[in-house]
DNA sequence: AACTTGTCAAGTGTTGAACAACATTTTGGT
DNA sequence: ACCAAAATGTTGTTCAACACTTGACAAGTT
């Protein structure tokens, strides 16, 4: 594994800068781009030694990786029992949207004399999502999505709080790319993320907190659907 | 390791609890302890080979728990140079006093109709409190006092909330024990914790905001103070 | 038939040893 | 005194083996 990544680069700056990443990361990173992805799903289970085989690591580094994503949420580690893909249920979905509730509209607050490079970072972002919509990339839509309310959290200025947040809303993407078909409407946040830049650079903060926390209601109606939709499925499915 | 567990109970219930917990979960366990009693104190190196060794497991294991506790923010890791006991600077302690306001604060709001049961939890951590500072065992008030906030927290009703604020005053806790003498005032904080029952109890839910937000401020002002102390001191030892 | 009791395979938990990769220190030369 | 090259000690990673659980199925009992 790792002279795979000596190959990639021959140059002596990339090779430390890859190199400072330990497989055991890379192969973290690997997983949570597929599950993420949706091409592992849910509930589906994670040999060590098949898996371990498959990705040409070790067995040992294939539990650190999963440690790590264990502790993210996006694994569920059963004692002598394995791994599997965590599910997301109606009520982590709800526990999780209360929170992004409480740290999003504050942060909107924050952004009293928003950072100029935090505005153009969003408005890029819009940008982006309109071309991925418009490419019907659904996948990618949801990842630039949350990238947009990573920007808003990051008025707050806080670390801690930023990596909790992406830590939260990997599980909420795992919820979303449930669906394969496109949901509902992915391009009826365009309009709604440009106004929430506007009225930021405007300052009309109390606004767009109002817009966010409607826009926020919405998010979580349609990912409840999302997951009460597949838990059906999955039940008829186990015959339960 | 194992088999050592396995001869303190037979009994098939006790059996069953104790070994659910994997040996790496139970090394992080005694570390997050020893780092929390101020035995291990920060930037102290954990050398895998004689840690492992003293603790009696092998490397592979420690490895794991390392991890744990490095995704807790309590150890760092620093590529190939090795596992040390994190520092607390003065920027993670604003840092994570303004993530506290933005969780407490809020929490007593949420305790419109506080539940009785974490109301007589609180109160009970309170007397519990005032015996631990009159037995003088201050690693321990640091702990209770924690734990009283901890509550607090519960009030939110949301898991992935309380297990990251434990995660945030793991790491105060961390700085904490960094005084083995006295901090200043301990018993002071008998009568606000109280104070803060009381008006819950009473749904003086406002008076009891600006409590808390008091209370914090004081805290924090105590933490920043004991840690720029810590770094002038270990300034002065290294000879930076 | 329902229930318990072996037995077995498959998987995880843990270990120890070995080697590779790296940071630091020491060495050796100038 | 300075700098590059080698030695050292540590972590990163792999491998192979064993101990221990679990789940499922077969065999036996009531």
């Amino acid at each position: 594994m790792p002279s795979l990544i000596r190959k990639i680069s021959d140059y002596r700056m990339e090779r430390l800068q890859v190199h400072r990443v330990s497989v055991a990361d890379q192969v973290a990173g690997i997983l949570r781009q597929r599950i993420l992805a949706g091409e592992l799903r849910p509930g589906t289970a994670l040999p060590e030694v098949s898996v371990s085989a498959a990705l040409g690591v070790s067995r040992n580094t294939l539990r650190e990786a999963v440690r790590i994503l264990a502790l993210e949420g996006l694994l569920k580690r059963d004692i002598h029992r394995g791994v599997s893909v965590s599910h997301l249920s109606i009520a982590d979905v709800e526990e999780i949207y209360r929170l992004r509730r409480m740290l999003e509209i504050p942060a909107v607050y924050a952004a009293r004399k928003p950072s100029v490079e935090i505005l153009r970072q969003m408005r890029s972002l819009v940008d982006e999502y309109e071309a991925v919509v418009h490419a019907r990339n659904w996948v990618r839509a949801v990842g630039v999505d949350f990238q947009f309310h990573t920007q808003l959290i990051r008025f707050h200025r806080n670390n801690r709080l930023e990596s909790f947040y992406q830590k939260l809303i990997g599980e909420l993407r795992m919820g979303m790319v449930l669906v394969d078909r496109v949901h509902d409407d992915p391009g009826g946040l365009i309009p709604v993320h440009r106004e929430i830049c506007e009225l930021l650079a405007a300052g009309e903060l109390r606004k767009c907190a109002v817009l966010l926390a409607q826009h926020l209601d919405d998010s979580e109606a349609r990912l409840r659907d999302i997951v009460s939709r597949y838990a059906d499925l999955r039940r008829v499915r186990t015959g339960t």
